[in-house]
DNA sequence: ACAAAAGTGTTGGAGATACACCCATGA
DNA sequence: TCATGGGTGTATCTCCAACACTTTTGT
């Protein structure tokens, strides 16, 4: 084999963490927090999607479980690798080059991203401590602003990936919490979806679930009449 | 940041391409010569799916090109990204391992695979040519046997995406020949969706394509009742 | 005339859509 | 008693699936 240069890159592994709370589709962003030695050229310091380079002496799987663990405590159960970013300008400008230098790795190399998105029950995570330099933060898919490097575009993807797996999966039994009403479940298809449903028609879809549970207990507290609570009946998929 | 080591990875990319001739589904395979200089310990030379080692000098985008050109001579218009192969196993046998050092790198680095699938007009392309050590051919898919690496595993997962894209891309636009007959884009249709079809319910599912063209002409030299021609009107359609 | 594939419509059933009113609770 | 969201059934329409015979050509 005649003599040729490999490319030296590094892989970068990103992680769309989903939750639901409050009829709000969230996502999981980081904070960093700027270093006690103060070398930062950054101003206002972005948020960015959970992730990292991969490591020497790690696989990807164990490098998702690394970042998730980090994070959120714990792996969720909903994990799908949806994408590659391998776009050479995704880390163009001066503001996206000192970021990752910062926070990320030292080398200049091109990162290409693998990214998965991944599905929660918030109340089973509590990743609103403070970590190691840097914070984690719920927001409000509709109320995300600039993120760093191409992590807008990563999370727009991430949506319409999760929109196109909708109808595919259950999302609500990865996504509620463990007791549900509904017009909670309906009112997750409509944000993930983007569209308005007819209750009547709804129901008579979701019915046809056998993994679907009616219990016998109702919401508490509420200003009109009380919804029956369901459950789903826990059933390990295989994803691929 | 505190020190840390980057994983030191090789980034291949492979490109299932598919063809139609004959009523069969075909795949482009690469049979590398044995060099010259008889250093190689493998006995019987397995196949390959088109691909290579990303270098230094280019983006995916641009390996990705080199490697069509090189084996296609031109790279097809329908180019779609479908999976990342990871596993670390996925090099792990002596063969594979020999394989690997002979034809594509001297280093011992982990490879992670990018892939694409492709689909060619066949007669547009003739890579029946012998390319520098390296000879290309075409095979029905039904008849792949054993493949180098995981490229066995790679192809399954190609034609798995190719099943589930059915639907959505016009396939017969991209793969068949510019003029055809209704039952020959059946064939293609029932090939890939890997069971049979109605005649006349096919018929009319897909004459709600606006873009397939009833053409003034004929089959001819055939033994029966000569078919009407069709061609597609070329729309350019965005892939993501 | 025969062999071989081309070409052509209709019907029934399942599933999706559209739509409006009464109910239970807390304030 | 009022405000709020919860809960329910029917009629229509669209789409899909099943199904068999006649036509055109070459030999």
């Amino acid at each position: 084999m005649e003599k040729r240069k490999i490319a030296d890159i590094n892989i970068s592994v990103e992680c769309v963490v989903f939750g639901y709370d409050n009829n709000r589709l969230k996502v999981l962003l980081i904070e960093q927090k700027p270093p006690p030695n103060g070398q930062l050229s950054i101003d206002s310091l972005q948020a960015s999607i959970p992730g990292d380079l991969m490591l020497a002496s790690e696989s990807i799987d164990q490098c998702l479980h690394r970042i998730l663990k980090e994070y959120l405590g714990a792996a969720p159960e909903f994990l799908k690798q949806f994408h590659v970013f391998a776009n050479p300008s995704r880390m163009k400008g001066l503001i996206d080059k000192d970021w990752h230098r910062q926070f990320r790795s030292h080398h200049d190399k091109p990162v290409i991203a693998l990214t998965w998105y991944a599905l929660v029950q918030m109340n089973n995570f509590n990743p609103e401590i403070e970590s190691v330099g840097a914070k984690a933060i719920w927001l409000d898919i509709a109320k995300v602003e600039d993120l760093v490097l191409d992590h807008n575009l990563i999370l727009k993807k991430a949506i319409s990936e999760l929109r196109e797996d909708l109808l595919h999966y259950d999302i609500g039994l990865e996504i509620l919490p463990d007791k549900f009403t509904l017009s909670q479940l309906q009112n997750l298809y409509e944000i993930i979806a983007d569209e308005q449903l007819d209750k009547r028609n709804f129901r008579k879809m979701i019915k046809k679930m056998d993994n679907l549970i009616a219990l016998n207990e109702k919401q508490q507290g509420v200003l009109h009449k009380p919804a029956q609570l369901f459950r789903y009946n826990k059933v390990k998929k295989e994803l691929m």
